[in-house]
DNA sequence: CTGGTTTTCTAGCCACGGATCAATACTAGC
DNA sequence: GCTAGTATTGATCCGTGGCTAGAAAACCAG
C-alpha cells in the first residue's frame, strides 16, 4: 500500500522536473517515465491522463510554497513589525523555491503556457498564494510602512517577480544562498519602507529564520 | 523585392506571439502561418526550418531590447548619476517590454526551454544586455551608491527579475503603465541607494524619460 | 506452490506536426 | 499572350507521442 503511493510520487517529481525545463508542450509521457524509472503506460495506472498528471504538479507546486510561506509566517511573534513579516516572507519564498522544489519551478515556469482548462485550478491556488502576499502589503500600508508613492499591487508584483525569477539564474556554485537572501531582504525592506533604515549594516537579528522543516512535497 | 520582406516580418511576427504564449515546443507552424495569414510551407521560403525561425524571434528579442535600453542610455546628459541611469534603464526596459513588443516576452519566457543549440546564441545576446546592467551596477559601486551589504550580482539579478517578470503581471486595464515604471523606479533607487533619499516624495526631475522613439522590431 | 490481486510491460492504433516537392498562381518585362 | 522569376499551395511522407488493451510479472496470502 505504501510503495503503491511511493511510485506515485516518484512519478510526479520527475513530471515536475521535466516541466520545469522542457514546458508545457514539451513534456513527453517517455521523458517523465525515464525518470522515474518506468515505462510510460505505467503512468496511467496513476494518473488518467498527461493533463491531470501535469495540473496536479502545477497546483501542488503553488500550494506547497503557499503553506510554507504561510507556516513560517505564523511562526513568527504575534508583535512582529509588518516589514519584518514581509522580510521574513522573502526568505522563506526563496529558501523553498531555491532549495527545495522543482514544483515551483515548473509552476512559475509554464504558468504562461498551460491551457485554460490546466489553468482555472492553478489560477485558484496561485490566488490563495497572492493572498498571504496581498495581506503582508495590506499590513504594512496600515501600519504606514509603505511609502505612499508606491502603488501596492505594482509593488508586490514586482517583489514576487523578483524571487520567482530567481530560479532561473541562481546557481548554487555562483553565491550562497544566504548571500542572496540577505540582499533580497535588504533591497525589499529598503524599496518599500518609509523610515530611512535606521539599522543600516547591523546584522539585524536573525528571528526570522524560524526552523529548517525540510518538508519534501507530499 | 519590398513585399519580400514584409511577408518575412510578418510570420516572424507572428511567430513571436505564438511563442510567447504556447512555449517552444507548443509553437506549431500551422498556428504560426495562421496568424501570418499564409500557409504552413510557405514558412519553409523565408526560413530554412522552424528552429531558425524561433533562433531569429529569441535572438531579435534580446538584441532589440538592448539596443533600445542603450539608445536611453546614451541620450542621457554624461553627468547624469548612476542612480538616475539605473532608473532610465528601469523605465527604458519596461516600457519596451511593455507597451512594444511580442518578442521580448516570447524570449524571456522561453529562456529556460530551448534547446542547447539554439540557446547558445540567444545566451550571447542575453549577455550582451546583461553587461549593460552589470556596467550601471559596476558605476553604481565605484560611485558608492550602492549598499555594502548588497551582493551586487544578486541585487542585478532581482531587478532584472522584477522587471523581466512584469510581463507576466501587468494588464493595461489594471492601472496604468506610468504607474508600474514610477513604482519600479521608486523601489530600484530606495532599495539599492546608500542616500537615505533626500527628495523623497518630490516628483524630481523627470529627465530620464528622455523622449519616445518608439521604434518597432525591425 | 497456488490463486488472486496489484503493478508493470509489450505491442500497436491513431492523430498530429515538421518537412519536402511538384504544381500552381502572381507579377514584370517583352 | 509568353516567359522568367517570385511567392504560395496541396498532397504526402515520416517520425513521434498520447493512449489502450491485454499479457506478463511481481507481490502476497495461505
Amino acid at each position: 500500500m505504501a510503495k503503491s503511493a511511493r511510485t506515485r510520487q516518484r512519478i510526479l517529481d520527475a513530471a515536475a522536473h521535466v516541466l520545469s525545463r522542457k514546458g508545457f508542450a514539451g513534456t513527453r509521457l517517455t521523458d517523465v517515465a525515464e525518470a522515474a524509472e518506468l515505462q510510460a503506460p505505467a503512468i496511467y495506472y496513476y494518473f488518467p491522463s498527461r493533463e491531470d498528471l501535469i495540473e496536479e504538479v502545477m497546483w501542488s507546486g503553488i500550494s506547497n510554497m503557499a503553506e510554507h510561506v504561510q507556516e513560517q509566517l505564523d511562526a513568527l511573534p504575534p508583535d512582529t513589525s509588518s516589514l519584518d513579516r514581509i522580510e521574513a516572507a522573502v526568505e522563506a519564498h526563496l529558501r523553498y523555491q531555491l532549495e527545495i522544489s522543482d514544483y515551483t519551478t515548473a509552476a512559475i515556469r509554464n504558468a504562461g503556457q498551460i491551457p485554460d482548462n490546466i489553468r482555472v485550478r492553478y489560477s485558484a491556488e496561485a490566488n490563495r498564494y497572492g493572498d498571504i502576499w496581498r495581506k503582508l502589503f495590506q499590513e504594512a500600508k496600515r501600519e504606514g510602512s509603505l511609502r505612499s508613492e508606491l502603488d501596492p499591487r505594482a509593488a508586490r508584483m514586482l517583489v514576487l517577480g523578483a524571487l520567482s525569477w530567481a530560479a532561473e539564474w541562481w546557481n548554487p556554485r555562483r553565491g550562497s544562498l544566504d548571500q542572496v537572501i540577505r540582499t533580497a531582504k535588504s533591497i525589499v525592506r529598503a524599496g518599500l519602507s518609509t523610515a530611512p533604515e535606521a539599522e543600516t549594516a547591523a546584522p539585524a537579528p536573525q528571528r526570522t529564520r524560524a526552523r529548517k522543516t525540510a518538508k519534501a512535497a507530499g
